[in-house]
DNA sequence: GAGTATGTTATATG
DNA sequence: GCATATAACATACT
């Protein structure tokens, strides 16, 4: 499921339902999705408290519970829906939390790489995690300074959420793409004005696919992500989309204009 | 069966 | 200790 784009979208579907709403009973089906806590510490932490807010941070999203925040991370596949009735859960949930007016937040994750846990404050779960700024609010100024702190691969610092936190796979591809610049370079390499250009392409991308509710057959034909296949044409040039490994990553990118030096 | 997957982090290495 | 690279986690799908 989830990038920035992604977690933002499941934030606002759940302000949308679930802001007013107090938890009335909490299931956790499968413990190991609990980040480090014992589910009788967790339920009796967000039992009978009302839902304030939700907010985002990069990919992680903290649930307002007045006294307490809960942290959801919704790792590679996981997904928070609400049920209204009696209606079936999805196959993979792992935690299911009743609501004041009968419907009930679900928590679903397949693979489990996603959290769910309690912190007190969003700033001491940002430094207890090293979490870098949002990737839609660090400034230009800021982005381009932490971008020139690294040596590694430009593609892996944009993937480091400690550096700036929400870009994953598929964005940094779609960032790097945009700004035609070759994943391999190193960032430190990079000159201010194309560590600029970088930070304009992630906020246009990611911006975009919020835009588009990351439907990606809705982003124009220009994006890597509305055909991102190896082996098709680049949108820009006669160059053929390739793939390669960086960071442990599958890359796709266009080695024509994104060449690499 | 092999390979791959929108993520993070513990561990290894230099 | 630091910066960086890689393995591991669990499941589904091609």
């Amino acid at each position: 499921m989830p990038e920035l784009p992604e977690v933002e979208m499941v934030r606002r579907y759940v302000e949308e339902r679930c802001v007013g709403r107090t938890i009335t009973k909490v299931k956790i089906l499968d413990e190991a999705i609990l980040d480090r806590l014992l589910p009788s510490q967790f339920v009796s932490s967000v039992r009978c408290r009302a839902v304030r807010g939700i907010s985002r941070h990069g990919k992680q999203l903290f649930l307002d519970l007045a006294s307490t925040l809960m942290t959801v991370h919704l790792g590679m596949t996981g997904d928070l829906i609400i049920l209204k009735g009696r209606k079936k859960l999805p196959k993979h949930a792992r935690a299911v939390f009743a609501l004041d007016d009968g419907t009930r937040l679900v928590y679903d994750d397949p693979r489990k790489f996603g959290a769910i846990g309690i912190t007190s404050s969003f700033a001491d779960f940002a430094e207890e995690h090293r979490l870098g700024p949002d990737a839609l609010e660090i400034s230009k100024k800021e982005f381009i300074l932490r971008a020139q702190k690294s040596h590694r691969a430009i593609k892996s610092v944009l993937l480091d959420q400690h550096i700036v936190a929400g870009v994953g796979n598929l964005y940094a591809d779609e960032s790097l793409y945009q700004s035609r610049i070759n994943p391999l370079t190193a960032s430190d390499d990079l000159s201010e004005e194309e560590r600029g250009r970088i930070w304009v392409e992630i906020r246009h991308v990611l911006n975009a696919s919020i835009d588009v509710s990351t439907d990606f057959q809705e982003l124009p034909g220009s994006f890597l992500l509305h055909s991102r296949v190896v082996g098709s044409p680049c949108h820009r040039c006669n160059g053929l989309l390739q793939s390669m490994r960086v960071g442990g990553r599958t890359t796709v990118f266009c080695p024509i204009c994104q060449e690499s030096r």
